[in-house]
DNA sequence: GGCAATTTTGCAATCGTTTGCAAAATTATT
DNA sequence: AATAATTTTGCAAACGATTGCAAAATTGCC
């Protein structure tokens, strides 16, 4: 079988005999038209696999629905591509959009061109941008937002900004990680993750505010500024105990995969968790609790935050005002701590 | 700043005091036009940020330079969505295709229609389809690749199909994971994983294929039907062993995800890999050299297989024959055989 | 049955690019 | 300098769907 040459909404038109103006709006149920003559046309399309032409439906529109989402990787690591959270974020993406009736057109910073707006919205690709990933520098996304872009971003929420940002509360969410490790009688605690990134820096305060409201003055030394892999983590770890020994009981870290990276350091080193130092993650990866000790962690709702960033960046696109959101977080208590 | 409203290559070629048929065939460097006037052109294109409208030019060309990669989710479980492996698999994907000037949808199965010829090729919305998973069933890939459209897909490379599938090689990799187990000493190895599926099942004759190499009776009581998920793997150890006890010494496991969930398991009962059971996974994803002990695995190349999928499909695309091809797999041995 | 009100339909322009073909401009030839 | 050969350009017709507006068909009413 060949594919049938280009079935046309003109030959759906001349087999139902009414015009091809008819014949588009009998598809969309447009109540101008006499309901047989919507069924009609209706039951025709289905017999003979009529699809309205999506390019051509696209450039009368000037509307694609297709939304852009674009992993916004930080060049020098290897973090998003193969961070299971993020993945999983774009498959709840995935979800949403459709649920919407958008398609999902999946980019990553590296290659697209820089000039998202241009790139994504001048040309006609999509309506609009879901950015994953505040990077380091904010430049692509402000200059982005300045043309008009209809975009919103997963980062840290509380960053002020004219484009709507969506993540969880990381402030709380650090500070309940550090809480409860002094809950659970550590005392010298550990951050391990660059606060130079703007969630982390939330992380970062939150874990700060836990120290202060003990009456302990957190020890800048035990900030651990790495790249988001368990990698670096795992580096970072292996050699600061090697060099300096076990100064810290307990570990707040900014991932689970860098929580990851960091257990399997301290493992080899016979360093027992959580006796010896007891550890959390962040995100709530499935493979959190299959890790040995389970690992305690701050479990972020990707369904939620899906749904809400495809709510937020429809309302921009349809001009209403959408505003930054704080999407819920869960300490997740097992048996790394 | 607003957004420009639509300049067009009319209002280009207005500009640069030529017609739009010179300034569209300036734009791609067209010999046909004088040197000097295409230079004209795309200067002045790019001093106005002029992008060719997609959906014009699809129009016209028929041709949409996108693809879309179809998670072909196996009804019942979770495991797309949620595995690490064929998110990777999606991120290398859009490397290659992009590459080649090719943009990447992603839709997974349970949304689109299940029409994807219609939903994806006829309505123009893509060129072509790479579909990751074959499923238990493929009437849905016969059904789009009967009618013609260019596709790929991820899966048993040795099936006989009318369309390319890459995959690895499935029946060596499941032979170098039970043979290797031998040679650790292991004689009673379980097979963990459902056979009905076409990879898996390549896989089980692998497995089987190490057995009567080594003259040992493969007992199908060790064949373990479950679905692809560490969920499954976790439920099925747990109450095999409470119930029948440790009648296995070893496990080769479809995915690395269940080798975790499997893990898990034996750890919670005290049982030690690999002394008491050897344990094997597959795909190799990071995790599995983070785990305690690291996870013996068969690795599979991604960045090989997404490649391979892309080239094979813009072949089907141009008319070219494209065929089924094995990427490599290699035995990674970590700590856990 | 005739005229107005209302419901249904169709005409034709438009979205922005691309491309076959013919026309204009330039260069070569004698 | 006139004509032929060649290089550069532009005309105009697609591509297929949508939509404002006007025309046709139907219905209601006296």
């Amino acid at each position: 079988m060949k594919i049938e040459s280009a079935f046309t909404l003109a030959d759906l038109a001349a087999l139902a005999g009414v015009s091809t103006s008819t014949a588009s709006r009998a598809l969309k149920d447009n109540p101008l038209i006499k309901k047989e003559t919507r069924e009609k046309v209706q039951t025709l399309a289905r017999q003979h696999n009529y699809r309205v032409n999506a390019s051509a439906s696209r450039l009368r529109t000037k509307k694609t629905h297709v939304i852009a989402v674009i992993l916004n990787l930080i060049e020098e690591t290897e973090q998003s591509i193969t961070d299971p959270f993020l993945l999983k974020l774009v498959g709840e993406l995935n979800q949403a959009l459709n649920a919407h009736g958008y398609d999902l057109l999946l980019s990553n910073s590296v290659m697209a061109s820089n000039d998202w707006a241009n790139y994504f919205i001048t040309s006609g690709r999509a309506d609009g941008l879901i950015v994953i990933g505040q990077g380091k520098s904010s430049t692509r996304i402000d200059h982005a937002a300045a043309t008009g872009v209809p975009l919103v971003v997963w980062g840290d929420p509380t960053s002020s900004t004219t484009y709507p940002i969506i993540g969880g509360d990381n402030r709380s969410g650090g500070y309940q990680a550090t809480k409860h490790l002094f809950e659970q009688g550590k005392s010298k605690i550990a951050f391990l993750g660059d606060p130079g990134h703007a969630e982390m820096n939330e992380r970062h305060a939150g874990y700060l505010k836990a120290h202060v409201e003990r009456g302990i003055t957190p020890d800048s030394i035990l900030t651990f500024p790495i790249d988001i892999t368990s990698q670096a983590a795992y580096e970072y770890i292996t050699r600061y105990v090697k060099e300096k020994g076990l100064c810290f009981d307990g570990i707040v870290a900014v991932s689970d995969m860098v929580a990851f990276g960091a257990l399997k350091a301290l493992k080899e080193r016979y360093i027992n968790v959580p006796a010896d130092v007891g550890l959390v993650g962040y995100d709530d990866i499935i493979l959190a609790e299959l890790m040995h000790p389970a690992l305690t962690t701050i479990r972020q709702d990707t369904r939620q935050a899906a749904q809400c960033m495809v709510s937020q960046l429809l309302r921009r696109i349809t001009g209403e005002d959408a505003s930054s959101v704080m999407v819920n977080i869960d300490l997740v208590i097992r048996s790394s701590s």
